[in-house]
Formats: C-alpha cells, structure tokens, sequence
DNA sequence: GCCGTTTTCGGCCCGACTGTTTTCAGTCG
C-alpha cells in the first residue's frame, strides 16, 4: 500500500482496515480498537467531503467514528505523508497478508496463516502466488485448511478478479426483477422483495439481496439454488443462501416466515451503519434487535411490517434512501424525517435531446418532438424542454450557428399541443469558460443549460472558474451533470463546491440531477450539501429517445437519498410557476 | 480507540453459515 500526502478516501479507508487488520493479530490487543479503525474507515470513506479538505478546515474530528487519536495520525500523514504509528503497527506482518484480505472468505487471521505457510511475504502479486500454491494442493495441507477450503479460496480468487464494477442501478433492477419472477413460480413463497442497497436506491448496487416470506424456507432455498442463470451456489443454509451470476455478481437471498417479515425487511435493507446505530440505540432501551424480531427480557416480539418494527422502537418509519447511518435515528425520533420527493411530484423534464437537427457537437436524440411530446403527456407532465447540443463550433460559422437556432426555434413554437414544449439548448463549456454558442442565438432561446464535454482534468481552481464563467448569464439556468462522472468509467470532475453553491444561490441557478443511470449526477451525497445550502434542484432525464423519459425514477431516488423535499426541487412546479422562472 | 437522553468511565450490534473441529473459530453482511 502506497501511503502519501495526497491519498483519496477510499485509500485512507483500505490503510486504517490494514491496521484494524494488523491489530487484530496483534497479541492482547483490546478488540474494540480495531472495530474503532474499521468505525472511521468506514466514516471517511462515506463522508461527503475529501478527508483532506476538512483537516485543511480542521474538521476531521467532525467525523463520527474520528476522534482525537485517529484525526491526529491523520493530521501525521497529510503532514508528512506517513504515519509512524501505523508504519510499527503495519511492520510486524508481510505485506502480502493485507492484499489476500480483498479475496472474499480469507480474513487476517487466515490471510497470515497462509502468508507463513506458503512463504509469500510482498504484496506484489500475493493473490497470483497463493493461486498456484492452491491449484498444486498446497493449501489444502496447511493446518486449519482442508480440500473444501483451498477450493472456496480458488473459487474466492476468480470472484475477487471478476468483481471490480458494480452493478449500475437500473441494471440491478432488472436482474432482481427476473430472479423474482423465477422465485414466484412456486406457492410456497408468500411475498419477496429486492432489499439492500437495491431497495436503498444507491447509484451503483454491489450484491443483489433478496428477502422472501415463507414459511417452508427449505422449499424457498432449494428452488433458489436452481435459478437458471446461476453461475455458483456459494452457500445454502436453513435460512439464508447466496449465488452467483456469470459476470460475479452476488445474489443474497433470506427467508423468514411472514409474521417476523417486517424485521427481516428492516434487517437486510440495511445500511450495516444504520443497523448498527440502530441496535446502539435500541440496547440502550434493553432491547436487542435481530432479523427475527425484537428481543426484550428474552423473549422475541416478531413484526409483520416494518413501521410496527421502528415504531415499536419509539421512532417514525424511515425511508430505505435514508438509511444511511447519519442522523436519521435522532430526527425520526423527534418526528423530523422530511417529507422526501416522489416520481409523481413532477411536472416536466427540462433535459431532453430531440432529433431537430441542429448539427450538434455532441449525439443528436433519435425521437420526434411528437413521440417525445406524446411520451411526456402519458407520463403526467405539463411541459418538457428541449436541450439538443449546441450546433458544432468547427465547421460552421456564426452566421450558420444562428441559421440553425432559429430554424430549431421556428419548429419548436409551431408545434401546438396540450403539453408545452421550451426551448432550450445544452452548451458546451469550453476549456477557457466560454459557451459554445454565441450569445446573440441565446436570445431566441427560452433558457440554456451549460455542461462540460471536454477537458476533465484541470484542476479544482481553474474548473471552477471556467464553471462560474459560464453560468454567468441571464439565459443559462442550470448546470447539468455537473461532476461529469461516468459510473464504472470516470471520475468527476474537481471542483471548488462551496464556491459553486455560493454562485448559483446568489444568480438563482440551479444544479441539475442528471437521471440518466450511468450519471446520476449530481451524485447524492453532494446534493445533499447542496440543498443544505439552500440550492434548488432540476430533476432531468437527458433523454436521446422517448423511452430515455423513463429514467426519472433514477434522478427522483438520487434527490430522495440526497434528503430533498419537493420544495427544493424546481420542475415539480407547475406550467405557471416554472413560465416564471424561464422567461 | 470512540463516545455520552442512565455513563467523561465502562461499555462497545447480532446472527447465519462453513469447515474443521468434536464444541468452535473465522468470516460475512
């Protein structure tokens, strides 16, 4: 492991889980200083903001999980890009041991027994070496391993090569969709639902979980165990039972009779965070909670719904989006869980590409302004805007530019409907700040977003200002996809946040959802700080056809997880109030 | 090592499954 100055977050969380590692083979170590390490890499790789930036603000304690000791090793390492605590706790094991932790089912005290067995002490290509050890049978002959467990490593290996993308959230929902079709084919299944991060809405889905009501869970896990596109069966229990797909993916499935179906629900919806905060809270009432139900004075009170489960807690049913581990505990408690946004709270979709053909820089839609129109109307909505990219910078003229425009425009106010159509227009930002459009054919638009297509890589100061540059002007109302991430394929762009939060509160901009699944952008976490600061949201699809419409259900579970409510949501507006805004 | 609606000391989530044992340890979610 590379340790330095300038490390991300998920890479401080993978160095404090080697020490939480590290201690827990280390001799008489109190066992609740590695759930500690394990607690903060678990914070720091969830927080919203770089660990860098808040012990740049000294906030690194702000973190739950951080305290005084770990933020000061921290303090050490953004210093002088190492941490001399964690370097002697970390020397007293081969290096290999913390890279065989990433193989599923190898944990450390494993991991450094086959370290010391099979001779394997760096980390570069400790995976590969342990492979061979295990296809000569060499693993099998280790004390504490046998046949079954030198396969289950070598079965652990191809996991852990094939798993390195996670399921993007539409995607997941159609392989739960299917395995749940398969699973209703028989009676004895009285109700399933796809749970997890699934059911939480997050971007990307790691496993699928499945959670069924039965009473003959045998039944249920047999017929499970035979779904047609399995790859493996990793377990089958009395209760439980795991598989895989072709591509690695995991599906989790649980069984529990209907009557204790509600803590099962609440059980696998999870997140582990919010499970744990949750069981905190609730051992502090004496009461122990479990998937079977609630434990009081040894006895188990079984829930049938989930809202008897958290009321029967003295809390307000929690939306899944919001289980999170961050305050949703304290303010259901308090009866102050917002009022989260829903898919029929909205009125229109302000990104849209139609196939009006403006000769774009970028993909031009495939759908008619009719199709698009009649799909809007069938989706409830009251206006859709029109944003086709703007009409390349090379090879045309500004004379050509503006030819282009108003032949679009033309079209746009021709066309007569119950549903009203806007006039908009996505714009490049170009590397230097400026719109890709000349300002004159702003004009004969109704309102403009601006998105950045090119260049990626400036750093955080000059994208924010070739950011804020554009913006800057009455027409241009949002910033669409404003991280420019592509999930499984690119980073988000750097940019200074507050400074962008700042601007668009004072110029009444606002920052676009982008809800098509492989954005999702902005992603939910930096919603949430935007919103916080009072920054309005525009939910959009970035529909290239008519069925792209569909995808609103993505940006509204994106808005949900970021805690908005209607009002901070700007196309949930009727007609009326959103004409206000726009002209 | 962290943390506070019983606590600044004394606790720290809970259970399922597997494999290798012969009653349990390791791992996972």
């Amino acid at each position: 492991m590379k340790v330095n100055r300038n490390m991300t977050n998920l890479q401080i969380a993978q160095l404090l889980r080697a020490v939480a590692a590290a201690l827990e083979l280390t001799p008489g170590d109190n066992r609740f200083r590695q759930i500690a390490y394990e607690r903060a890499a678990d914070a720091i790789e969830h927080s919203s903001s770089e660990a860098k930036d808040l012990w740049d603000d000294n906030e690194l304690a702000s973190l739950p999980g951080v305290g005084e000791s770990i933020a000061s090793h921290l303090d050490e390492l953004f210093r002088t890009g190492k941490v001399r605590h964690f370097d002697s706790i970390l020397k007293e094991f081969p290096p290999a041991l913390f890279e065989l932790l990433d193989i599923p089912g190898v944990g450390p005290k494993n991991a450094l027994k086959l370290c010391k067995a099979l001779g394997i002490t760096s980390a570069h290509s400790a995976i590969s070496k342990l492979e061979k050890a295990a296809k000569k049978g060499q693993v099998a002959l280790i004390e504490g391993f046998g046949e079954d467990s030198q396969a289950k490593i070598l079965t652990g290996i191809i996991e852990q090569k094939g798993r390195s993308k996670r399921l993007l959230l539409n995607t997941a929902q159609t392989i739960a969709d299917s395995i749940q079709n398969w699973m209703e084919k028989i009676p004895q299944v009285e109700k399933i639902n796809a749970l997890g991060s699934l059911r939480r809405q997050a971007s990307t889905v790691g496993d699928i979980d499945l959670s069924v009501a039965s009473d003959d869970a045998r039944a249920v896990i047999e017929h499970f165990t035979k779904y047609p596109q399995k790859s493996r069966v990793l377990e089958a229990g009395t209760q439980t039972a795991s598989l895989t797909l072709p591509n690695e993916y995991q599906v989790d499935l649980m069984v529990q009779p209907s009557q204790a179906y509600g803590s099962l629900l609440q059980h696998f919806t999870g997140s582990k965070h919010h499970n744990i905060l949750l069981r905190e809270y609730a051992l502090k009432k004496g009461l122990s909670l479990s998937e079977h139900g609630i434990k009081r004075a040894g006895k188990v009170v079984q829930f049938e719904s989930e809202q008897k489960f958290y009321n029967f807690l003295g809390l307000d049913w929690i939306p899944p989006e919001l289980r999170e581990g961050e305050n949703e505990i304290q303010l259901a408690l308090t009866h102050k869980i917002p009022k989260l946004v829903e898919l029929a709270d909205i009125r229109g979709d302000l990104q849209i590409h139609s196939n009006i053909d403006v000769e774009p820089s970028h993909d031009l839609g495939e759908s008619t302004l009719r199709e698009l129109a009649e799909k809007a109307k069938q989706l409830g909505y009251e206006y859709i805007g029109l944003t086709e990219h703007n009409p390349a910078v090379s090879g045309h003229t500004e004379g050509k530019i503006e030819e282009l425009i108003k032949k679009k425009t033309e079209i746009v106010h021709s066309f007569h409907d119950s549903i009203h159509i806007f006039n908009g227009m996505e714009i490049d930002i170009q590397p230097g700040g400026k719109r890709a459009l000349p300002d004159k054919c702003l004009s004969m638009l109704d309102y403009a977003c601006v998105s950045v297509h090119s260049s990626f890589r400036q750093n955080k100061s000059d994208m924010t200002k070739r950011v804020l540059a554009a913006l800057d002007h009455p027409k241009v109302k949002f910033f669409a996809h404003p991280t420019a991430r592509l999930l499984n394929e690119r980073e988000g762009i750097e940019l200074d946040w507050d400074q962008i939060f700042d601007f668009c509160l004072k110029n009444g901009k606002w920052l676009e959802i982008d809800g098509w699944p492989n954005r999702l952008d902005l992603p939910d976490v930096l919603a949430h700080e935007a919103v916080k600061s009072g920054v309005k949201i525009v939910i959009d699809t970035d529909s290239h056809s008519a069925d792209h419409l569909d995808y609103m259900r993505y940006g509204v579970s994106v808005a949900r997880r970021a805690w908005c409510t209607r009002n901070d949501i700007v196309n949930t507006l009727p007609l009326t109030g959103m004409r206000k805004l726009l002209c």
